[in-house]
DNA sequence: GCGGGTCCTGCAAACGTTGGTCAGAAGTTA
DNA sequence: TAACTTCTGACCAACGTTTGCAGGACCCGC
């Protein structure tokens, strides 16, 4: 209490008020004695009188489908320690399925917080159900997956379509004929590592397979890894995500087909075991991290400017491994 | 504004208030109106002004490490999801290193809200130091690795020192003559999966190998697998975690030890990639994503019934897949 | 030594809620 | 129909801070 300081100073709660402000100066006598009684009693202002009487807000919220998946947990991460850097609190709500009780419980939660501002996690279609039921007054920045064409809210985002652009080109410079994809669900149509995959072919004027749908799990690519080893025309294959690679990749050496020497896999986001696999796995590593704090620092920007911010985009890098390699002659 | 819905519902500013927080009664009339009218404006209650009168806290804090490794993701997972549903937000702040001015900056920014308590992470020794800069008078729980004796503060534990026992005497069983250990950095000397690993050796009367002190990481695990690699007698190694596993796996496999037929392999933890491994991982499994959960089951009963928890426990599975085998004779 | 200016300090009013107290209305019983 | 009980609704203080305003102390130059 503000009170009990003073009185230990023997000034007025404002000079203590004043001293810890900072705003205004005080005589550095006062400004002593104030500062011993502070750390005599370890005294710590009440945060909910401070945003009360101030309105200053120092909260962020993150809204995001999982906070375990790698892509997420190190998204979270980027912006955690953006945020503790500019003494900003960051708390978090998991959006925990499709089902608008779930959303609006998420939603709820996060409101009934004296936010800054929030961050939504747009990886997956929830992300962008997400973004639009947050009100319009608060500031909200979006981590993206997928580059997007400028919307209502910001966007900060990895462009995972050139990222799936020069993964297939790649391949098809080792010599493959076309590349196979096993994607993950996407945000929207005409975007992503799907997309970008899509037109790699297109501009290369190859042949373009069906797409093998998967979700985010290795189980997952293991199925489809059935399906692409029973057929023997399949030399490349991209994923869309390092789980999905190591489920396509067991799945096709269980049937017998070797990586790289009859099949070539190549995975998407660098997850840290990814370069530990055998074979190491060529893949495009996207830095989540970074991304987190691109993503606090547009927010944090336009908290303290009030100038909504411009997208900011990233390029992934193809990181070249022993996965994928020439087809057999 | 509560004022605002007042006037639109035509009724008192306390009216609205016991409308809204249910504990008085009001005539149905009244209500109805209300509620259209909060409806209608889209009305929030301020949150700081809440817990200003009011007292009621409803964030509690995450103290950890790291958010990214496996275990502490999971564990947050656990505890957000408990948090959410019993109407708490979760904040977090990451301890960057053993600094104590990264020390003292996640502390501050977490005793700046205003809390109803916090969890700390006590994986490493950092979150033992953690533990004890937080302020006596605040409900803290500690989420331990370890089993550890009652101490001041209340800990919900992973009994992975029963986890390391089973492991080694199931490699033991399995007919090695001794079983090699690959540590994680511990919170305490006498307690954890090395622990457990050496009273597993002592009760069987088996000679007891030098501890291979390794970090987290792959890399660290890869270094450990050089050097068993290059020793013969080594025919079965435990893993302080699964990324250890897999650095040594690789290792082995590169200097032309065959896993499981030549060394035998056992994991720690679980994590997804483990039963995608080749050979799927043997390790044994701990359920991160419960222990946040009991985690927080106890900090939220103490934070509303007053009474501080017990400590509780669970204990780890030994999951058999295939990187362990019997020697070869 | 006095007027004017500069700093500093303290008083008091907010900030948006909650919850206790009290008055008045409605319902019930004799 | 009067008196009594039981609710319902209005008013107001309080929560712990920040900050505008005004007055007091001190210093400088004339």
């Amino acid at each position: 209490m503000l009170s009990d300081v003073a009185q230990l100073a023997g000034v007025s709660i404002s000079t203590v008020s004043r001293v810890l402000t900072g705003r205004t100066p005080v005589s550095p006598r006062l400004r002593d004695k104030v500062q011993a009684a502070v750390s005599e009693l370890g005294y710590r202002p009440n945060a909910a009188a401070q945003t009360l009487v101030s309105g200053r807000r120092s909260t962020v919220a993150v809204l995001a489908r999982n906070t375990l998946r790698y892509g997420y947990a190190a998204t979270l991460q980027g912006i955690e320690e953006a945020a503790r850097a500019a003494g900003y609190v960051v708390s978090i709500a998991v959006v925990e399925s499709e089902a608008p009780r779930d959303l609006d419980r998420a939603v709820d939660l996060v409101l009934s917080q004296s936010l800054a501002g929030a961050i939504v996690v747009e990886f997956d279609s929830l992300g962008v159900r997400t973004l639009e039921s947050l009100p319009d007054a608060l500031p909200v920045v979006a981590a993206a997956g997928a580059r997007r064409r400028p919307g209502p809210r910001p966007h900060a985002f990895l462009d995972d379509q050139a990222g799936g652009e020069e993964a297939t080109r790649y391949l098809l410079g080792l010599g493959h004929r076309t590349v196979h994809h096993v994607a993950i669900p996407s945000t929207r149509p005409r975007s992503g590592r799907t997309w970008g995959w899509r037109r790699a072919l297109e501009s290369a004027g190859v042949e373009r397979p069906d797409v093998i749908q998967a979700s985010y799990d290795p189980d997952s690519g293991y199925e489809a890894g059935l399906v692409l080893a029973a057929d023997p025309a399949v030399t490349a294959v991209l994923c869309g995500n390092d789980e999905l690679a190591i489920g396509v990749m067991r799945a096709l050496t269980e049937q017998g087909r070797r990586v790289p020497e009859e099949v070539s896999v190549v995975g998407f986001d660098d997850q840290p075991f990814a370069r530990m696999w055998s074979p190491p796995l060529t893949t495009v590593a996207q830095d989540f991290v970074d991304l987190g704090r691109r993503t606090f620092g547009m927010l944090a920007r336009w908290v303290e400017t009030g100038e909504r911010p411009e997208d900011s985009a990233a390029k992934p890098e193809l990181v070249v491994r022993e996965s994928a390699a020439p087809p057999r002659v």
